[in-house]
DNA sequence: ATAAAGTGTTCATTAAGATGAACGTTCATT
DNA sequence: AATGAACGTTCATCTTAATGAACACTTTAT
């Protein structure tokens, strides 16, 4: 690699770095001045950053992180919610539903939460793979979704249980929708 | 955050990263002179990285990431879906809740998940903090949630949603209960 | 055994990130 | 207006991350 290009690089990413910890900062409407207060990073070094001139260290990043209640991670990849590239997203059972694992929780029951994509398609896409109770709560966008003989239409913030084992489907409405998915299981272990 | 404070968690931090940077590069069997050669980041710079005494900046973890096929964040998330040790969790109002950050999704609408755990009480415990709408969704134990003057029941998958920002209560059941909340706020900009 | 090429570490030097005070603006208050 | 407090930017200074050569060590080939 060139000077010149690791250079171009270098600034490519400062800026996208840059921008990033602005649009998070203005998510939570906090000023500069606060979050340099909060984050015990320097008006300064904040001001540099989201100039794009800057080249953090990941203290820094993980301060800010701290913060605004993301990961460092969070200010290097491309979009947040939007669908991450390959690591992480899974295909699940019928055309185009993708997955991102995000938690686990173990207590009585199992409980495995995943951001899910369900695409828009001309036809429902039908599912019945998995053993516990499904709970999915719609996010963005509209959607028929729960067993194959009594689905829900779901707009944001609703949300629709059933039997993962038992067929049921998805079928989004106007438009593609993203959901949060939790899957209930027996806890098989401690 | 007092400096000594500040020291343990950034070497936590620096260690935590050099030890994801050992183990992609052991991965796929590269020594550390060749990915010095290859990524153009310093032998000696990698081999203080790697032995956590270091603080290094998104570019040279750039630089390294794309050598080993990786993202820059690849090197600072915890294992995607392993238990989180203590350190994410943060108290809420009102006495002994705490909150665990799990994921923010970006659409027309921002949302912060967290799983909460609501410790058994004997008055309900009242809060009126968060501008946005609150979705709380039983995992674990039975409580009563919502604004005031109408709290819901939940028993373990139920859900009840809320303005955050007028007063409600949490009140435990008969045991603590563990939750997951999603707290909605209206996204800024695009 | 010996030379040659590999490994990872250490250290003085250099380049650059982080700091904190000073600055010019804007906006609400008196 | 005039004042005060907030905002984000700029800059000299200090701190430190990155560099690259020298180092001790192991492995392979002659």
């Amino acid at each position: 690699m060139s000077k010149d290009a690791k250079s171009t690089a270098q600034d490519s990413f400062a800026r996208h770095v840059g921008q990033r910890i602005r649009y998070f900062r203005g998510l939570q409407d906090i000023s500069l001045s606060e979050l340099s207060r909060r984050s015990g990073i320097a008006k300064g070094t904040l001001s540099k950053l989201e100039s794009g001139s800057g080249n953090p260290t990941i203290v820094t990043l993980g301060a800010l992180a701290g913060i605004l209640n993301i990961t460092p991670g969070d200010f290097m990849e491309p979009r947040n919610g939007a669908p991450r590239d390959q690591s992480g997203w899974k295909k699940l059972a019928g055309p185009g539903i993708t997955m991102l694992f995000l938690h686990k929780i173990v207590a009585a029951k199992s409980w495995d939460i995943y951001e899910t994509n369900i695409p828009q398609t001309d036809a429902p896409i039908y599912s019945a793979t998995h053993g516990g109770i499904e709970h999915l709560i719609m996010i963005e966008g509209v959607a028929d979704v729960g067993p194959v003989d009594a689905p829900t239409r779901l707009n944001p913030g609703e949300r629709v249980a059933f039997p993962g084992d038992k067929p049921h489907l998805y079928f989004a409405i106007g438009g593609p929708c993203t959901a949060l998915l939790m899957m209930e299981h027996p806890a098989k272990r401690a």
